[in-house]
DNA sequence: CATGGGATTTGATTTACATCAAACGCGCTC
DNA sequence: GAGCGCGTTTGATGTAAATCAAATCCCATG
């Protein structure tokens, strides 16, 4: 079964991280080595199924995405839950909790992973002498404030073959600008996760994702995914279908 | 018709706005004479219908809403829009705009308003200077994100009974933080402009609004609305219904 | 005050998706 | 390798909401 631990904590300088061009692609001219060390973070890993951080809990960090899968969600009371998002390497997750100093949804680890703890306090007081570093932390809030826009969008006014079209084309395109095939990937989370991120059912996922298949768009085995035509399937997010 | 002209533009000063607990909540001691100044910004009018900004156009300031009362839609090129929110007094604007420099959707004000347009390079530089200030950016860049998860959970698993309490509620919370009426108060917005925001159909916004009337938990007459049991309301905004 | 156009309500019908249900497949553990 | 459980697929049926359509209301304008 999962044990939700932390392996292994380490810590870790920014200035030699890979993934920097993707979660902190600051001007290096700007950083003296000592603002560095200031900025240095702690890495955790995390298996399959441990929570990153849970809802309520108090802030504290940030959290950068080394390698691995999440998914963020929330809880309604009733016991409903609505999956906000997945997140994969490079990508920034914690921001919810600024607001109220605790964090609002809880994050979970999809596969085994490890991130790199970045102390918000830190991160405040350092972004007060770097004009760059402040930039870029408004541009990564901003950033997650128009994905969201573009979910309700997604939620609101699409259909579900839509949906599903765009969510197959996103993770195409980020597996794409980490180096990884935009065209053959596996999908780390379940049907039921999907149906939850995207509004509908698991069922109606699976039948969604046959029809893809039996139009020959894609092919998928369990979560394997292939895509055959990126073009035929950005065609199926629009209105319902005007065949060319 | 509408003429979206900005009307009468003015220096202000956050230091005698009435709104500064909700758009600018600071504790006032961090700030000296010299300092306000530096955050002094200008008052713009719009009237209904007029374009607080456009999707595209260049960023250069957020905005807060003095009087008034605005909508932020987002445009597909296919041409559906989703409203992505009702804005109101106290409440900051523009902040999808950080990430890009351009702005992500439309701002359009849907009765006569009036904003204080908060250029944001003065207010980066600003909060280098001042950690309350800095801190409280953060926030309401924050908040905005936890608002949009909200809206997330609403148009992923609500049904539209729900989502329309749920909106109701919202607004009643707003008025009264703002000295209003809990319970009676005018809808701005068309039945369209809330569907779109809520993820339904204009017709299902009416037929559910005659529905809640039908039940006896409000009146709506036109686009004044008077809630006679808030608890009832709130009751809506769950599973199915296991009638106490 | 009369006129016209958009907003709203309400009804009839259709439909996309949910729900219910069963079978299958795959990866576990024993 | 047998047995079990979870995730997935697929089918049959039900339903909430969309769509289509018409009547009414309300405000703006001449």
């Amino acid at each position: 079964m999962q044990k939700p631990v932390t392996l292994a904590p380490l810590r870790v300088a920014c200035s030699g991280c890979n993934l920097r061009e993707l979660c902190m692609p600051m001007d290096l001219s700007d950083l003296d080595m000592e603002q560095l060390d200031d900025l240095t973070c702690i890495k955790h890993a995390y298996q399959r199924g441990g929570f990153l951080y849970r809802s309520g809990a108090k802030f504290q960090s940030l959290y950068a995405i080394r390698t691995g899968f999440f998914k963020t969600q929330v809880l309604h009371e009733d016991g409903r839950e609505q999956v906000t998002g997945f997140q994969m390497a490079g990508e920034i997750i914690g921001m919810d909790a600024i607001s109220s100093d605790a964090h609002a949804c809880d994050a979970i680890a999809l596969e085994d992973s490890e991130v790199c703890e970045i102390p918000f306090s830190r991160m405040e007081e350092l972004s007060r002498k770097l004009p760059t570093l402040q930039r870029h932390l408004h541009r990564i809030l901003s950033r997650e404030i128009v994905r969201d826009q573009g979910i309700m969008l997604l939620l609101g006014s699409m259909r579900a073959e839509e949906r599903l079209a765009a969510f197959l084309l996103n993770l195409s395109q980020r597996f794409a600008a980490r180096g990884y095939s935009p065209t053959s990937f596996y999908l780390r989370m379940t049907r039921q996760e999907i149906g939850s991120y995207l509004g509908m059912k698991l069922e109606t996922v699976s039948r969604t994702l046959s029809n893809f298949q039996g139009a020959g768009l894609i092919t998928i085995r369990n979560k394997s995914v292939e895509i055959h035509n990126l073009q035929k399937l950005q065609r199926f997010v629009g209105p319902p279908q005007e065949c060319v």
